[in-house]
DNA sequence: CTGCATGCAAAAACTTTGCACCGCC
DNA sequence: GGCGGTGCAAAGTTTTTGCATGCAG
């Protein structure tokens, strides 16, 4: 039932050779020197298509446009309040959280999404300088 | 410089009176019966000066409109993925996975947002009825 | 009065979708 | 061939914004 697809695969391809997380706006932008005539529509349902079958992951951070991380081993992100980059945290698993969470509530916790947020290295180093 | 509004106390005052997380669009239907007047820009614009100023939260759940909130105690939301309910959680605070996070990430961690997710007891008991 | 806040409407930003055609199995 | 995927464009959803007017200080 599900097909093969180039754009797919491309696509999938693509945000594995990253870790800045893009956009679908990025990813398309990039695609498009390979695939002159794929659309953002297709883009879109393929993000949508590969999130729901747990092969990348979509980021909605609240600020912006959705970003997209290809990268499926269990991490963190940190999003800079100033230049809006999102970045992968290297920190130990933080599970024991949905016990805490779920003391004492009726409904089940099966999941927890974290983002941290601060400013980054970049944006530290260039408010020194001013 | 920032000016008293009859609009902006009563979105607070509403958001105060609810522990629901209602979106833009509930709380504009809401004040229109006491401002019939009122625009969803105003409603827009209000709520977003009141995070600013830090008097209200906006919760993006990443699913649908953002949702706000009157109540700056520092507490967790769960989503229930099924209903998309927000629903507060009475847990401990959890501020030490920031320093987690800390460890070994050149920028500086200032805060966290974090959702748990699942069902809530709602859905669970009416799953078991079907 | 002066200038921020409002109402209204238009536009922007982001994402989804209908449809005819294309290409994988 | 049949059916899922694509390109294209239009539409949907949520939020922001320009502008003339209103109202608080």
């Amino acid at each position: 039932m599900l097909k093969h697809s180039r754009q797919r695969d491309s696509i999938k391809n693509f945000l594995m050779t990253r870790t800045d997380h893009p956009t679908a706006e990025t990813i398309y932008e990039n695609l498009r020197r390979e695939y002159p005539k794929i659309s953002l529509g297709t883009v879109y349902r393929n993000l949508s298509l590969l999130t729901e079958i747990g092969e990348i992951q979509t980021i909605s951070t609240g600020v912006g446009p959705d970003r997209f991380d290809g990268n499926m081993e269990p991490h963190y992100h940190f999003i800079c309040k100033q230049c809006g980059r999102v970045i992968d945290l290297e920190m130990q698993g933080i599970d024991h959280i949905n016990l805490l969470a779920q003391h004492g509530f009726s409904g089940t916790i099966e999941s927890h999404t974290v983002f941290f947020s601060g400013r980054c290295e970049k944006c530290l180093s260039e408010s020194k300088i001013k």
